[in-house]
DNA sequence: TTCCCTTTGAAGCGC
DNA sequence: GCGCTTCAAAGGGAA
């Protein structure tokens, strides 16, 4: 049995102390706010001639190799049709994939996309299914404006402790900012002991006012909808009384494998400070969409809103999701870095038990 | 007060 | 190498 490793929290005091420069962080925000600027005005009416949403579709309307109507099939945008709803800048052309031999700028080949996907250069429409209401919304959520200035969100202004992330450093501190390797993508802010870039607030996307509630149904009724599901920008509700349909009771029940218990934990210590795991790329994806799903929603349970924001994550561009694999693998660089010695099982057993502390310090990020 | 729910991805153990 | 478990975030709700 491989005996766990010590954690070592004394790297801190090994590493040579850096300053923190804003000449990256100004050249990042040239470049950004040159690109809004050039970028075109969003489209306000993005669907395509001859589409109806209102009129019911039939089979004859569904390409072929579609799923039947009333299974829902993830869609991945067509590339081109994508780009005429995106009212987002493009990509940087000179966006530096965070690893050899990953070009998430390639397009996309025909095995990239899912089986029953429509030919490239062609729109698929997805029906929701019976029982489940589409919400008439403009709410294709957007990839996150890593950088985009907006109104009233000053990047450059220091933080007051109010706006201080959880388990940040106590100001008077040096702080250490590890350059991340290559050049930077501009849509990228390294993230720094400070502030890892997925705590840092997310300046909102620039996305029309969303009114998705119908003018015949009364104020507040989407309350009583449960969001089951994203389909093609599209945030699809169950009927407040919707159940499943009920499984045959001849479908045997197979369990592949027995739960198997982990026959090691890390001992508790008490006197070691909680180290974090890093965020994976899912987990900054959802942290910064998570507000405004729970907007839009107007529901605060985090299930329903993962469950959403997950749909979006499978329905996101490869080149999009690069973004955020990026940025996941610069958070673990700098967690690895900071924490040599650390394991993922260092935390086994005890996370329960530390969860709901107090003292923000446990954060890797305030050291 | 603690744990569950719910998502994806990373890490690491067990077989 | 594959399967499984755990944890990362987050807030409501159940126990």
């Amino acid at each position: 049995m491989k005996e766990l490793k010590p954690a070592n929290y004394h790297v801190r005091e090994e590493m040579e102390p850096m300053t923190y420069s804003s000449l990256e962080f100004d050249f990042l925000l040239e470049i950004l706010e040159a690109d809004f600027d050039n970028s075109p005005p969003p489209d306000e009416n993005p669907v395509e001639d001859g589409f109806d949403p209102l009129q019911p579709p039939t089979e004859g309307d569904m390409p072929h190799g579609a799923a039947p109507l009333g299974l829902q099939q993830p869609v991945l945008p067509a590339p081109g049709f994508l780009d005429a709803l995106n009212d987002f800048p493009p990509l940087p052309p000179n966006y530096a994939p965070a690893e050899e031999g990953y070009h998430p700028q390639q397009p996309p080949t025909e095995g990239d996309m899912p089986q029953g996907a429509a030919p490239f250069g062609m729109q698929q429409q997805v029906l929701p299914a019976p029982g489940f209401n589409v919400a008439p919304t403009d709410f294709p959520l957007r990839p996150p404006c890593y950088a985009a200035a907006a109104d009233g969100y000053q990047p450059q202004q220091p933080h007051t402790h109010g706006a201080m992330p959880y388990g940040a450093a106590p100001f008077g501190l040096q702080q250490q900012v590890l350059p991340a390797p290559g050049p930077a993508p501009p849509m990228y802010q390294p993230p720094t002991a400070l502030q890892p870039s997925y705590m840092q607030p997310a300046a909102p996307c620039r996305r029309r006012q969303v009114n998705n509630v119908p003018a015949n149904l009364p104020r507040g009724w989407e309350k009583n909808l449960t969001a089951v599901g994203y389909i093609n920008g599209q945030i699809v509700y169950g009927l407040p009384n919707y159940t499943a349909p009920p499984v045959a009771s001849d479908v045997p029940v197979v369990k592949a494998h027995a739960p198997r218990k982990r026959k090691f934990y890390a001992e508790p210590d008490e006197s070691k400070p909680y180290v974090k795991k890093p965020p994976n790329a899912f987990m900054i994806y959802r942290t910064e969409q998570r507000p405004t799903v729970a907007a839009e929603l107007q529901n605060r349970d985090c299930a329903a809103i993962n469950k959403v924001i997950g749909q979006m994550w499978r329905s996101l561009p490869k080149e999009e999701q690069a973004i955020y694999y990026g940025h996941a693998d610069r958070e673990r660089q700098l967690h690895t870095q900071m924490f040599p010695e650390w394991s993922a099982c260092d935390n086994y057993g005890i996370k329960r038990k530390r969860i709901r502390r107090k003292d923000p310090m446990t954060d890797y990020s305030a050291i």
